[in-house]
RNA sequence: GGGCAGUUGGCGCAGUUGGUAGCGCACCACAUUGACAUUGUGGGGGUCACAGGUUCAAAUCCUGUACUGCCCACCA
């Protein structure tokens, strides 16, 4: 016997402890099985905690993956956990900081042990938390982006991609973090307008009196300045092409040149080249064959060199702006300061000004990668839903730049390069080399640099089968996987580097199918973070609400079009309403089961109301079915919800009760209950796992050992309108009832007042539905007595009616009624009707429409025409009753 | 500067081949000891942002406008 309530939490635990310990997680439960369903897990970083977004993702693969599960396919979901490079090792350092202790002060061997020991505890975390969403990857085949085998395929990959020339080391501008210490890529850097300056500073011409003034947002640059650039055609700087200018405070010499690239509008015209510290000048440096000139060190301090004033050697770059604003305006060059706004490069991990920094760093060739990508979308070997998200990918893919792949940092995948101490020369190997391949040296010393965190990501749909082995059987058996489910957040620096390294080392793209769902926000549509302090803990809502009420909850906000998810404490309410709602109907259910037999449906003593909801089971199996097929999520809890609240709760379970009383009924009825329930469970299953399988392992007669290996109900062949006459039947007759009571109720008869009651019937189909199904109007409604007839010869006095279908209710009051309400709910009726009326006979009236429109539509607009005209007549008649 | 979303009853949202606007919450009234008050029953409430256009017919297709949010972009 169920308890009365449900206890989520007692529940949640023994339940997911009944799985794990049967194993029942791993693919190997459907062994042998023809068709594979594979997805690998968005492995969270290791120093997360889990957040809304990870409930929800997580929580979309399980259902699919429990789908498949329940089908009988071979279904591998693969669950792991990232290193998260800076991420982590920034954690770490902030920690040993506290403590007073650098990671140069441990050495390098030392600080990685202490943050193996740290990552790996928050690992444990981490999953446990992941578990508490009741997810059913296989846990026994976990992986970390860190372990040996990843970095065994990250070594290769590198390899291979350094042997066909797609990953290469040069001197460029890249994002530089002063406070990581490290440079990062493109994506890792996010802009955000800042209100600055703009400086104009006078540059003295060396030959000739005058000055050339330019405009600077970073004046402490300027001493890394090696040449100033116009454009050729500006007709104010023309003849000072070529001369030479005196750089302020550094006294060195600088050449002015002429490059399209300036703007004769923007400032003064006259830009100042700082090729160290900007990409643009950079480029530009190239053009005109200028050495650049360091001025701002890894930390983002000024360098101690000639070139920088000694008052500003070591300063913080905006400290140094400060007082190089200072230098100038007290030498008379600065001419200008105005406000300006501009874009500004921060850290995506600390939120540091980023510093455009030249120095040598490893990249990844990224164009004919991305061809690929491009070609094999082309050739439809790529799905992104919702579409959309395709065009953002392909843009991207089109736009490509190379990836800086190389991190000044110590936690991570160590490059596996080796420089020979004696000419140089790289060598790039998967095993620690012994010897130069260039001189045969010995003496090599490997890159110190580890690769960004995203680099071991993009490998990880097949290192974590068992790559670079493909003859390893998950490889072979999973790979490609079937669906990728993520946020848009990632497209860049996950999805589309997965497909990329997928289809160059592997010759496939690891998906067929990329599934974006919006992401969680907060009641006001912002973004939840930490810092805002507006996040919601998925272990306090599992706590408090449920898990299944969790899972239930956010599924039944996720849409089709992957809209982002507004989320407060109070959506997960329905959630938990639901679940209670299960439990108490399967309790009420199996409280009346004390013996039932394990024999099938006798489908000849069926009643009207049993047909109906084995049609009705049928249609919502195949609306899950199509909904989980077609992901969408949203649609399959609300159908799902609907059928159990308002169609099996709210009509067939209270008509149970009467045929349960009835010894000659009660032994169907109970197996259609039973039947019912039991496939209503495998159906919600993937939504809220646990709650269903606690109930299953209380049915009688059941097979079998746990629900979530059992069959998912599925259809061969449905064909919704073999279901019609019974669904419309019923529907008559609900509507019937519906009607009786609203008129009751309006009329204000006192609840437990059996009222005779009479149903004019015009329309013989309706009528047979009525006829048959008497039984269950007495039942819902409890009346007096209850007359059918096609026309009311006598019209009872004291009465109020209501007009349904063809049906004309009419209720005798006896005195109960209020006559002045029931006119004016009558007239309120008829004027709804006549509007409707209006309408609809306008448009009849319309050749064009019944020329135009399909026959169909005409016929339907007629047939209904009809209707309301009756409808009208028998409210009328209704209404003269009182006038009289 | 480009691009993408969104704008539907008080709130949060559905509405994929154009054919009489739906759901949850909230609200109002009534009911209630036997699956469930984490309940039941009934009810009120929307000219689907705005302006044009296509069509017999538009929340749904097209064009434009407004507001909101997001992404991308090297203008000092």
């Amino acid at each position: 016997m169920l308890e009365k309530t449900y206890s989520p939490r007692t529940v949640e635990d023994k339940i997911y402890a009944f799985w794990e310990q049967e194993t029942l997680f791993a693919p190997e439960v459907n062994a042998n099985a023809s068709e594979q369903f594979s997805i690998v897990i968005p492995p969270p970083n290791v120093t997360g905690t889990l957040h809304m977004g990870h409930a929800l993702d997580n929580t979309l693969q399980d259902i699919l993956i429990r789908w498949h599960r329940m089908l009988g396919h071979e279904t591998l979901w693969m669950p792991g956990t990232d290193h998260a490079g800076i991420a982590t090792q920034n954690v770490v350092e902030r920690n040993l900081r506290e403590k007073g202790v650098t990671k140069f002060d441990l050495g390098r061997e030392k600080f990685l042990e202490v943050v193996w020991e740290w990552a790996n505890a928050r690992k444990t975390d981490i999953v446990n938390q992941f578990k508490r969403l009741g997810i059913s990857p296989d846990w026994n085949r976990q992986r970390f982006t860190l372990d040996d085998g990843l970095s065994r395929a990250v070594r290769e990959a590198f390899v291979r991609l350094y042997d066909k020339g797609l990953i290469y080391r040069g001197t460029y501008i890249v994002n530089w973090c002063p406070r990581c210490t490290s440079a990062i890529s493109d994506i890792e850097t996010e802009y955000s307008e800042e209100d600055s300056f703009l400086w104009e500073i006078s540059y003295p011409l060396k030959d000739a009196p005058g000055a050339l003034v330019v405009a600077t947002t970073r004046p402490e640059t300027m001493f890394g300045d090696v040449a100033v650039a116009v454009n050729p055609n500006d007709s104010r700087y023309k003849n000072l092409i070529g001369k030479t200018l005196i750089l302020p405070l550094a006294n060195v010499e600088i050449p002015i040149i002429a490059d399209d690239y300036v703007d004769a509008e923007f400032g003064t015209g006259a830009v100042k080249i700082t090729p160290a510290h900007d990409p643009n000048d950079f480029e530009m440096a190239l053009r005109h064959n200028l050495e650049a000139e360091w001025v701002i060190d890894t930390k983002g301090n000024m360098e101690t060199v000639s070139r920088v004033p000694e008052s500003l050697h070591g300063l913080d770059r905006f400290e140094a702006r400060k007082q190089t604003e200072a230098l100038l305006e007290q030498h008379g060059f600065l001419v200008k300061k105005e406000p300006h706004s501009h874009n500004v490069g921060h850290c995506q991990r600390c939120g540091t000004s980023i510093e455009p920094l030249l120095s040598k760093q490893w990249f990844v060739r990224c164009k004919p990668l991305a061809e690929k990508c491009i070609q094999s979308h082309d050739q439809g070997e790529l799905k992104f839903i919702p579409e959309r998200w395709t065009k953002i990918y392909l843009d991207w893919m089109h736009n490509i730049r190379d990836w800086c792949i190389s991190r000044q940092l110590w936690w991570g995948h160590q490059i596996p390069a080796w420089y020979c101490d004696d000419c140089s020369e790289i060598t790039v190997a998967v095993e620690t080399p012994t010897q130069c391949h260039k001189c045969k040296s010995s003496k090599l010393t490997q890159e110190t640099d580890v690769l960004d965190t995203w680099f071991s990501s993009g490998l990880w749909p097949f290192s974590t089968m068992g790559w670079p082995d493909t003859s390893a059987p998950d490889f072979q058996k999973f790979y490609p996987t079937s669906v990728l489910v993520t946020g848009f957040d990632i497209i860049f620096f996950w999805v589309a580097r997965m497909v990329m390294d997928g289809l160059e080392l592997t010759d496939k793209s690891p998906f067929h199918t990329v599934y974006i769902h919006g992401l969680i926000r907060d009641e006001k549509g912002q973004k939840m973070s930490k810092s805002k302090g507006n996040t919601i803990d998925p272990v306090e809502i599992i706590d408090s609400y449920g898990c299944d009420a969790m899972r239930f909850s956010l599924t039944r906000l996720v849409t089709y079009g992957g809209q982002d998810i507004k989320l407060s404490k109070d959506s997960f309410e329905q959630g938990k309403l639901f679940a209670n709602k299960l439990w108490n109907a399967s309790r009420f259910v199996l409280m009346n089961l004390e013996g039932v037999d394990n024999q099938p449906i006798d489908e000849s003593a069926l009643s009207n109301m049993d047909r109906w909801i084995l049609a009705s089971l049928k249609h919502y199996t195949h609306q899950a079915n199509t909904a989980l097929s077609e992901f969408r999520f949203g649609e399959l809890a609300d159908d799902l919800y609907e059928f159990i609240w308002n169609l099996f709760c709210d009509w067939y379970v209270e008509y149970a009760k009467k045929q349960l009383r009835d010894e000659t009924t009660k032994a169907n009825t109970q197996r259609v209950l039973l039947y019912v329930l039991d496939q209503t469970l495998r159906l919600m299953h993937p939504i809220m796992p646990h709650i269903t399988e606690e109930i299953w392992q209380m049915l009688p007669h059941r097979t079998g050992k746990s629900l979530m290996i059992s069959a998912y109900p599925t259809l061969t062949a449905y064909d919704p309108e073999k279901n019609r006459p019974v669904h419309e039947s019923i529907l008559t007759v609900i509507n019937v009832i519906r009607a009786i009571r609203n008129v009751r109720q309006a009329s204000g008869v006192p609840h437990p007042h059996p009222t005779p009651v009479i149903l004019e019937v015009t329309d013989p189909d309706e009528m047979a539905a009525l006829e048959a199904n008497q039984d269950v109007i007495h039942h819902f409604v409890k009346l007096e007595s209850l007359t059918l007839t096609e026309a009311l010869t006598e019209k009872p006095a004291n009465s109020a009616a209501d007009v349904v279908g063809s049906c004309r209710v009419v209720v005798s009051l006896a005195g109960a009624i209020d006559v002045d309400a029931e006119v004016s709910r009558q007239k309120k009726k008829l004027e709804t009707l006549q509007k409707e009326y209006d309408q609809l006979a306008g448009r009849l009236n319309n050749p064009s429409f019944v020329e135009r429109a399909p026959a169909a539509v005409v016929e339907k607009d007629r047939a209904r025409l009809d209707e309301l005209k009756q409808q009208m007549t028998t409210i009328e008649d209704q209404l003269a009753q009182f006038v009289r």
